[in-house]
DNA sequence: CCCTCAGTTGAACGTGGTTCAGTTATAGGA
DNA sequence: TCCTATAACTGAACCACGTTCAACTGAGGG
């Protein structure tokens, strides 16, 4: 019976991950508790901490999964885009604020992880932010010709940020309920204003 | 010696302000802790709750404090801005992302506050956002003129989130440096795109 | 001088993450 | 098949917090 101990580990693993995504999905990274946890996958609270290191250890990888089914929905969007690359940039970023709206405690467990200070962001983390900065950049590189790589860069983590931080205070509950269509037209209103200097 | 009661209630509450102020200041909201405020200030942690509420209510106090420090900042660097509403609307912003940088324990705070599930956001922090979004609705009156008050409204929120997002983003370790000369770029570069389309 | 009661105290409670000594199960060799 | 070293698992216990509350203190009025 060679790797059944391997076996049960990876099951437990891949089980404590579901339950940990669902519960954060559902009730938010504050609601996910050691012994609930244990209590759910039906093992001891010191089981899990054999699969991961502590709790943080175990939203991180639950946050990679999130992080990646983000990139797979822009990129989904992405390809249902039309040749015009403003429209690609409101498309992407109306996918990202799709997504964060649709999975807003999953979403905000993204950045609500304390990470301790002086940790460099996860390799995953960089790879999938690379990976969205590259579908930005591309559009970009059409509309501004004659800027310079340097330029791109810094206009492509610029328009991330700008789209991230309308989103993340349109959905954002102390700013009191702004309308979905509204963040919609925001993202619209500051990407669209790129391109008409260009017509 | 009628009132000394309130008057020591009052020191007391004072005193437990510039305390707490001065530990998120200096170690973040996260090294805030009751045992350690009451043993600074010298009384019992049960004298805390008799002051404020919860520690939240403490840090709420704090918050709004630093917000108001924010908005004379900014206010102080509008009344240095030249004439152009655009140039006002980047030094705004700047003084944004210095305030920020400068006070990055403090001014994270304002938002790392868990705020209780369906409670309203405080007054002052209604107010003072106001105040903020005048200040750059403002310009944006001047360099839209043939746009209605509802898409002035729509644009102010925008600028805000966008500018917010970058500086968020620039600040956060995650993103592993973005030197400060960066973020002012970014800044102006999303800025000045529009004005372009205006000239 | 005593009584009353608001203010104050800090030990104790509840909750949560994390640990670790004791127990159990596994794998590999005899 | 049985034995043993080793790894995994268990859950009670530990620690760090915010918060509470029964007991204590002292100021002001009678």
């Amino acid at each position: 019976m060679a790797g059944k101990v391997a076996e049960r580990r990876a099951a437990l693993r891949e089980n404590l991950v579901l339950i940990a995504e669902r519960t954060i999905a559902d009730h938010g990274l504050t609601a996910l508790r050691a012994r609930d946890l244990a209590s759910e996958a039906g093992c001891a609270v010191g089981a899990i901490y054999n699969v991961f290191g502590d709790l943080t250890d175990l939203v991180l990888t639950v946050n990679a999964r999130t992080f990646h089914r983000l990139g797979v929905d822009v990129t989904e969007a992405l390809a249902d885009a039309p040749q015009d690359p403003v429209e690609q940039l409101v498309v992407m970023a109306q996918a990202y604020h799709r997504f964060a709206a649709e999975n807003h405690q999953s979403w905000r467990a993204l950045f609500d992880v304390e990470r301790a200070p002086g940790e460099a962001a996860p390799d995953w983390y960089l790879e999938e932010m690379g990976r969205l900065f590259t579908y930005i950049s591309a559009p970009l590189a059409v509309i501004f010709p004659d800027r310079d790589s340097q330029e791109h860069a810094l206009l492509t983590r610029a328009l991330f940020s700008s789209v991230h931080g309308i989103v993340l205070l349109g959905l954002d509950e102390a700013s009191a309920g702004v309308p979905s269509d509204d963040i919609d037209r925001m993202i619209a209103l500051v990407l669209r204003q790129l391109a008409v200097s260009q017509e």
